[in-house]
DNA sequence: GGGTTAACCTTTTTT
DNA sequence: AGGTTAACCC
């Protein structure tokens, strides 16, 4: 068979990798090297050239959007569907292995998935069982040590005693929450990777199955795998070991969660005889973005030691904006992406990149201001809000009345006349007689216990849930979806608010309709469709905003951009203690972390990328002076142009970025955003400054006459 | 029991 | 600042 299309595209080193012997295999890719087309072409090979079936081959990636990306590559590269094909995130992998073997994984067939949101509800739940405050434990926080001991693969008794109090405490909380899941069925994320590991583990014969089944492994971004998803791999992989992985040290970004990316040293140990092929050639980037990369990931200690180069131009330099306030900074990007949409570029081509979603907010107001379609990735998804959980939840307790978090969501929304006395009397009765709240509640109903009002809104409660269920036989999932929101009488809630929230909430309900409608189902799956339905739901968690042809500029955090490429990218709010961030100053690893992440969102671009940077922002309610993220010290000065306003100058020397622009421009204790006081005019603010030396002006904002020009020689403020 | 206001808390990134 | 939960009044 002619096999050329698959090598056509493809370097040596790449050629190297798709068509390797069998055996493990450890691509090391840098940005923009081309890991996806290696990933793809490889597959693409082993079906078309080694004649491997496609049922044979396991392919995993990390988000749901690049595993659809490889499997449309995919498919595109061989002309026809791989519908057998095991492939998807790890996540969903496991969720699909769980719900074959529930039975063996000491699972309940109709066991539903917490996402992070129904994981702290359990949690707060817990600790009330326990009778612990919530103020003593944040919940946030024993939500990340039950999640941080799964994903090293530790159950409750794992955990060594210690004779620490609280640790001793934790890991009873930890134990507690269990057992809840376990009641309830219910499985969080990950839950569904520890499972699904521990059943590998344990059940020979099940996992002697698997390995003969999975005779080919891939795995993307290896970088990013926690020990529990690597030693998932390496059961799996077992005596073929036919794996196959694809990875960038520079580009682990997910240590936070659990990520190793000692894996990728691992992995030379653990599978003895390795091939290493190295992808260093970027197809990218300008020269000069890709020097500025380096140069900034080069601060690294700690790196498998990788040097990307381009046979492309230098291009244009990098530019540096440094912004009054945050404002200021939304307006420049809009600005400048406005002439390159005037010079006839495409707003699809340009990303505008920031470390934390909160700060997407100034730009989305600017760009509303001057008419600008745009689009945020991120932030809330479409399943994440209140309105569709409640939806949800409903639909939850249709398919399985033991669902107790989904029954305490929706018993009383919208309001029916069952409060908090009744449900503690339903709590506690279930508590004592080991029940649900769906049957304490039925229980309670014959008894006289309960007041005669509470009993009646009680029965209209479980009817309404009951006569859904009797009424959904037979309809399409849509109808189903429909018949909840009339019958619960959740739109109708909405639609009784007023404000433009509740009319978006209204909508997000119509829109649930038509996911439900346009939810494919795989009628071979075992699930039935609404169970099907529901875990999507919670595995994917849809996008912020439907999905929109529309060209317009892309919003996204430095997280979500990884994998994605633009040619004209503005990376923004380089400062000290928001990139990096704060909380990354207190261990070395953190700040290393933070820089893997500058420099992804560096090599995001193409042709052009800007680094801005606010010499005062507004976070959290309250202004503060910073100063420039040390990682626009570290880019080479030649590589740079500062941008001020209009105007492009040269920067001539190398100015240090820790001393604020203003500073040289004028006097050196004037600062935007400073308080000062004058002899006559009393307390005000700096708004501007102008000149320099003996003819330096600033407007200050006086809380008494408003705002006034001075000339600073004269003025003899006083700074507060 | 329901609705409003006040205090409070959080606020990195995502499956 | 923003949203959420807890206290408080109707």
């Amino acid at each position: 068979m002619d096999v050329s299309h698959i090598f056509d595209q493809l370097n040596d080193a790449q050629r190297d990798a798709v068509a390797a012997p069998p055996g493990p295999m450890l691509v090391l890719a840098g940005a923009g090297s081309g890991k996806t087309r290696v990933l793809t072409h490889r597959v693409a090979w082993l079906v078309e050239a080694q004649q491997v079936s496609p049922l044979s081959i396991l392919a995993v990636t990390f988000t749901n959007k690049a595993s659809h990306e490889m499997r449309g590559r995919i498919e595109g590269l061989l002309g026809f569907p791989v519908n057998g094909m095991w492939m998807g995130t790890f996540h969903s992998i496991a969720h699909r292995f769980l719900r074959v073997h529930w039975r063996e994984a000491g699972l309940e067939q109709g066991f539903q998935i917490l996402d992070s949101d129904d994981q702290l509800r359990l949690i707060r739940r817990t600790l009330r069982q326990l009778n612990l405050d919530e103020g003593y434990w944040p919940p946030r926080q024993v939500q990340w040590y039950i999640n941080a001991h799964k994903e090293e693969g530790r159950r409750p008794h794992h955990i060594p005693e210690s004779e620490d109090r609280q640790q001793r405490e934790l890991c009873r909380i930890y134990k507690t929450y269990e057992e809840l899941c376990q009641r309830f069925s219910l499985v969080d994320f990950a839950e569904l990777l520890l499972r699904t590991h521990e059943l590998l583990d344990t059940n020979e014969p099940l996992r002697t199955r698997y390995q003969e089944r999975f005779r080919h492994i891939l795995v993307d971004e290896f970088q990013d795998t926690n020990s529990i998803q690597y030693h998932w791999l390496k059961l799996l992989a077992g005596a073929n070991r036919n794996i196959f992985v694809v990875g960038d040290d520079d580009q682990s970004i997910y240590g936070w969660r659990g990520a190793r990316v000692e894996n990728i040293l691992k992995f030379e140990k653990d599978f003895e005889g390795t091939t290493v092929v190295r992808l260093e050639q970027n197809y990218r980037s300008t020269g000069n973005i890709l020097k500025a990369a380096n140069a900034v990931i080069d601060h690294n200690r700690g790196r498998l030691g990788k040097n990307l180069w381009t046979q492309d131009d230098e291009g244009e330099p990098v530019k540096v904006y440094a912004a009054f306030n945050e404002t200021d900074e939304a307006r420049f990007v809009i600005d400048r992406i406005g002439r390159w949409v005037d010079a006839g570029n495409a707003r699809r081509d340009v990303a505008i990149l920031y470390r934390s979603n909160a700060q997407s907010r100034v730009f989305e107001e600017v760009l509303l201001d001057v008419g600008m379609p745009y689009r945020v990735y991120g932030g809330l998804r479409f399943f994440e809000r209140a309105e569709i959980k409640d939806a949800l939840a409903y639909l939850r307790l249709v398919s399985r009345r033991q669902d107790d978090p989904s029954f305490e969501r929706v018993v009383n929304v919208p309001t029916r006349g069952i409060g908090n006395k009744t449900l503690d009397q339903v709590r506690e009765y279930a508590r004592v007689n080991q029940l649900s709240m769906w049957d304490a509640a039925r229980a309670l109903l014959h008894g006289h216990e309960l007041s005669s009002r509470a009993i009646l809104a009680l029965t209209r409660f479980l009817e309404l849930i009951d006569g859904l269920a009797d009424n959904c036989r037979g309809l399409t999932l849509a109808e189903q979806v429909e018949a909840m929101l009339k019958a619960s009488g959740l739109v109708a809630h909405h639609q009784k608010e007023k404000g433009e929230k509740a009319e978006a909430r209204v909508e997000n309900l119509e829109e649930l309709v038509s996911a439900a409608r346009n939810f494919e189902h795989d009628p071979e799956d075992g699930q039935d469709p609404l169970a099907a339905f529901l875990s999507h739901a919670a595995l994917e968690a849809g996008e912020g905003q439907a999905e929109q042809w529309e060209d317009c500029i892309q919003l996204m955090s430095l997280h979500s951009a990884k994998g994605l490429e633009f040619p004209l990218v503005f990376l923004t709010g380089l400062e000290e203690g928001l990139f990096p961030h704060q909380r990354s100053f207190e261990e070395p690893g953190r700040l290393e972390e933070e820089r893997r992440l500058c420099y992804v969102g560096m090599t995001r671009a193409m042709r052009e990328l800007y680094l801005t940077y606010a010499e005062v922002r507004r976070l959290h309610g309250r202004e503060a002076y910073t100063s420039p993220s040390r990682f626009l010290g570290e880019v080479p000065t030649d590589l740079v142009t500062e941008v001020r306003g209009g105007s492009a100058l040269t920067r001539s020397g190398g100015r240090d970025f820790r001393s604020p622009a203003a500073e040289d421009a004028a006097a050196p204790s004037m600062r935007l955003g400073r308080h000062v006081k004058h002899s006559t005019f009393g307390d005000g603010v700096v708004l501007n400054i102008e000149g320099r030396g003996e003819y330096a002006r600033v407007q200050v904002n006086f809380e008494t006459v408003g705002s006034k020009w001075l000339v600073l020689a004269y003025a003899n403020l006083e700074v507060v």
